[in-house]
RNA sequence: GGCGCUAUGGUGUAGUUGGUUAACACGCCGCCCUCUCAAGGCGGAGACCACGAGUUCGAGCCUCGUUAGCGCUACCA
């Protein structure tokens, strides 16, 4: 059985393309048959944090990625995987370098692995020419014995290659002389993550390895800790990665909220809409079909459709309409007015409640209205937050007035004034009160006051909705109804200070 | 520095064993619809398939080279 498992790092949020790779993963496993599994790799304890996990399996369970077995912890390994290492010594398959370590600040470890490359080329000097690597196993233990320092090397073979099979990029071979004897254990006692991983992934039986193409070389170090340790390694599957538009590192610390998976949820994406989206970043179906269910995701997922180049989420700091990738928000939209409306009314539901909106009576006495009410809103939404702010007075009657709709549709002609106030006496006396009789009511009243229907429409829109823009007027005056309507029609507010601009 | 990966319109992608006017979606522009804005319908601009050679009757697809981007190269993960 197929056994796959999705193991981020918990040193802050969920990253968009961390997310994709559990997204992945999770596919792979649904699509088989297998098994999801999960586990955080919190070896780091310095930059580890519980709200961090806590971030992870929120965002998880926001785009419905579920898991099958316990959680594992990897900091809970950590003595297992130091035995592991000890035991590759005395099978002569890793050896003790007393070398004393070297400290490096983060800022200038590229740097310093340029200038080690450099150095060493110049001596003609090899990637495994550790003064250590042969010392006699006598020698090694005495000097542990007294208490020195040293950390667990793996002792690379002088000749030979990795090879493996790559699911998204083919056929990987690397000469063991490009590889150096890498550090199993810290001379603190501390595993590192290649032992850690590799230890890990065979307790847990993973049969496929499914993560970002940042890991495709030091895959074959990898193979050569499963080759040490006498286990069959699983297949592996890299993804190409998500780069920022300049082709950059899309990173936490450069780009800040877009990147973080909770943003989108917090700035009203369905998640279904931002699951499909992520699942096009770097994969295709092979059909022309975009937009997918869950299950379509599932039933249409395959490695094979991983594309290899690296994708670039496009999004503009500098223009807020674009503060997200452009293909996402129309997702987000499609999937805002076309998707079953029981599935949308719960987060419009969270929404609404959020900002202090939501009635009781919307799923009770008045359910057919909230949901004919929302039926209508829906329709040109971009993102749930637009139910509580571009919606708002369909919920209340505390609603700002935009200036611009205001200047545009009322005081662009102050008759209307006195023409609103008229307007509302005549729909007070329609029964019943409908898209049609309020249409032939204002239409009717138009012709006899002498304007054009357009205007009464558009200042009617702005009375009652504060906007400029929005659904059909007729379908607007009976959502909000008749006697909301005439109220509205007949407030003051819009005019508040209206002479003191005109003279 | 070394090694590796990648390269199709602004972005995401499709291009099956080499033979097409290089396809689809988003975005952009225009028209229609119309009470506004969307949606929808119709149409359009935008790609010498990174560049240069080679193989071939024929290359986006194969080969080599170049360039660029990215990744790895840590007693980070």
């Amino acid at each position: 059985m197929i056994r796959v498992r999705f193991a981020p790092s918990p040193t802050g949020y969920l990253h968009i393309g961390a997310a994709r790779t559990a997204l992945f993963n999770w596919l792979y496993a649904r699509k088989t048959g297998g098994r999801m599994l999960l586990r955080i790799e919190d070896t780091d304890l310095q930059r580890s944090t519980e709200e961090s996990t806590r971030s992870i399996l929120e965002g998880l369970e926001w785009l419905g990625l579920d898991y099958d077995e316990e959680i594992v912890f990897q900091s809970d390994n950590a003595p297992k995987h130091r035995a592991a290492a000890l035991r590759l010594i005395e099978e002569g398959k890793a050896y003790r370098d007393f070398t004393p370590k070297e400290e490096r600040s983060d800022a200038n470890v590229k740097q310093g692995i340029a200038e080690r490359a450099r150095e060493h080329a110049a001596e003609g000097r090899d990637q495994r020419s550790n003064p250590y690597r042969d010392l006699s196993p006598e020698e090694s233990e005495r000097r542990a014995a007294a208490g020195e320092l040293f950390a667990v090397r793996l002792k690379v073979g002088r000749e030979g290659r990795t090879n493996f099979v790559d699911a998204v990029y083919g056929e990987q071979a690397r000469d063991y002389a490009e590889i150096e004897d890498l550090v199993l254990l810290r001379s603190d006692g501390h595993p590192l993550y290649n032992l850690s991983v590799v230890l890990d992934d065979i307790e847990m039986g993973i049969t496929d390895v499914i993560r970002g193409q940042d890991h495709l070389t030091n895959t074959h170090k990898q193979i050569l800790i499963y080759e040490a340790l006498g286990a069959e390694p699983p297949r592996f599957a890299h993804l190409p990665l998500i780069l920022a538009p300049n082709k950059g590192k899309l990173s936490k610390r450069k780009h800040g909220a877009v990147v973080s998976l909770t943003t989108y949820r917090d700035r009203g994406f369905v998640p279904a809409a931002f699951r499909n989206f992520l699942a096009l970043l770097g994969w295709s179906p092979d059909t022309e079909q975009e937009l997918m269910t869950k299950e379509e995701l599932v039933e249409k997922f395959s490695l094979a459709g991983i594309g290899r180049a690296n994708a670039v989420f496009n999004f503009s700091e500098a223009d807020p309409r674009q503060w997200t990738d452009a293909k996402a928000l129309w997702m987000n939209a499609e999937y805002i007015r076309t998707m079953p409306l029981a599935e949308l009314v719960p987060f419009v539901k969270a929404e609404l409640r959020a900002a202090k909106l939501w009635r009781e009576e919307y799923e009770d006495d008045d359910r057919a209205w909230f949901e004919r009410a929302v039926e209508l809103i829906r329709q040109r939404f971009h993102t749930l937050k637009d139910f509580s702010e571009q919606g708002r007075a369909y919920f209340s009657d505390d609603f700002d007035f935009d200036p611009a709709a205001v200047k545009k549709n009322l005081h662009k002609e102050p008759r209307l004034r006195e023409l609103l106030p008229a307007m509302a006496a005549r729909m007070e006396a329609v029964e019943p009160f409908t898209a049609e009789t309020s249409e032939a009511a204002l239409r009717a009243f138009a012709e006899e006051a002498g304007v054009k229907a357009g205007l009464l429409i558009n200042a009617s829109r702005t009375m009652l909705t504060g906007q400029a823009v929005g659904p059909s007027m007729f379908d607007v005056f009976a959502v909000i109804g008749r006697e909301r309507a005439v109220r509205r029609l007949q407030s003051g507010e819009p005019w508040f200070g209206f002479e003191a601009e005109t003279v």
